[in-house]
DNA sequence: TAGATTGTTAATCGATTAACAATC
DNA sequence: TAGATTGTTAATCGATTAACAATC
């Protein structure tokens, strides 16, 4: 009943950080110095006061007629995440999830850097994914203790997640990036994050069967 | 500036219905006919009235001291996101992603069928990958026409995003789920959901910093 | 100076929670 | 019947939007 859940505030605003994050690196690299709230809100089709109210939560301020700056702004958000040292993290289950999360865009992007990955299936064991060697799934307590690394990405099978689960609590783990389809169950000091894309397809579901209906509201 | 974004109802709501789903299969399998929606809250960390509230989604009622039949939950949430028909998409760029996708146990949990896979490289053409062959992209658009497929999964490499979204336009799509680190521009007709699994990760570096700051609210 | 843009304060909107009557 | 659970109506909470003063 009163099971002690961890929440946090302005979650709205904290899923949207990313996409500012992206926008910034892409002005950064063309050199551009300052942007304006309403530069953000044409891109993400947000309102632009929507942009300032997230913004403000970096501390970075603004200067009127001019805008934010980039550098700053990147930085400021990056501290408040957590990323500006290395986002580092380690990935357990290297297969075809694992895969795609070491080739996602959108998370190199952002600085996501997996400094390990490991299986429990030998014929896996040495062979290199995206440029990370493979580990026994063994010798993950050395890493973490080694590396000092807040984050797994759990990709194992379902029928596996609870076990590796337990395995990385045990070895202090952080924080556990759930990609599988189980449910953990986790001491409350260390934080899980679960992934499901069915809810993405749902709200897409949604949208079209809405459109059939034209309950649609522009 | 007044760009006509469609916008949907009860956005919140509709991102849980996966999860009631996965839940109902899970007691359907096991022969249960009848669940309250404390079990759900429980399940889920959620409270019990707002489970209710969310399944008046589905137009589906319950019966005081018995609770909701698992088997008219279950279509209702099918019928209420257009996934009582099986649900078909067709896949672009049969890469690392598609195929996490077409192995994805959230989405196969929730009935996705994936009908087709397309890729451009010609190397891929023809392999089979999780069982489904891979076709030249050039013949899209009859598969389209003939299985009356709605939605596409992109998953092709940011620079290529844009010209295939402009294909599956081209070839009556209704709907994009989007992979890709690319904002498309889409004729407004057409729905897209993108997802970026940096904001999931956001999420979760704010609250492993929040729990250092011991900023936290239980 | 005039005008553009930030950031504050108040208003609105929508989602969640609370209270409780209805009902099996 | 008594009690558990739904579902309605009202209250609260939080997120977004609006209005506008501050400021460069």
């Amino acid at each position: 009943m009163n099971t002690r859940v961890f929440k946090i505030d302005k979650l709205p605003a904290i899923r949207r950080l990313p996409a500012y994050l992206h926008l910034l690196r892409g002005l950064s690299e063309q050199g551009i110095k300052f942007v304006s709230s309403s530069y953000f809100a044409e891109e993400m089709q947000i309102q632009s006061i929507l942009v300032r109210k997230d913004l403000a939560l970096t501390r970075i301020s603004g200067t009127p007629r001019i805008g934010y700056s980039v550098g700053s702004l990147i930085q400021g958000i990056e501290e408040f995440l957590g990323w500006n040292e290395n986002l580092k993290a380690l990935l357990v289950g290297a297969g075809q999830i694992g895969s795609f999360i070491l080739g996602n865009q959108n998370l190199i992007n952002v600085g996501l850097k997996i400094v390990a990955a490991f299986d429990s299936d030998p014929k896996k064991i040495g062979v290199s994914v995206h440029g990370v060697a493979i580990s026994d799934s063994a010798r993950l307590e050395d890493v973490l203790r080694r590396d000092q690394i807040g984050i797994a990405i759990l990709c194992v099978p379902a029928g596996e997640a609870q076990q590796v689960a337990d395995m990385l609590v045990t070895a202090g783990i952080k924080g556990i990036w759930n990609f599988t389809a189980t449910k953990l169950i986790i001491p409350e000091e260390v934080i899980t994050q679960k992934e499901d894309l069915a809810s993405g397809l749902a709200v897409l579901s949604a949208k079209l069967t809405k459109r059939h209906t034209s309950q649609h509201s522009w």
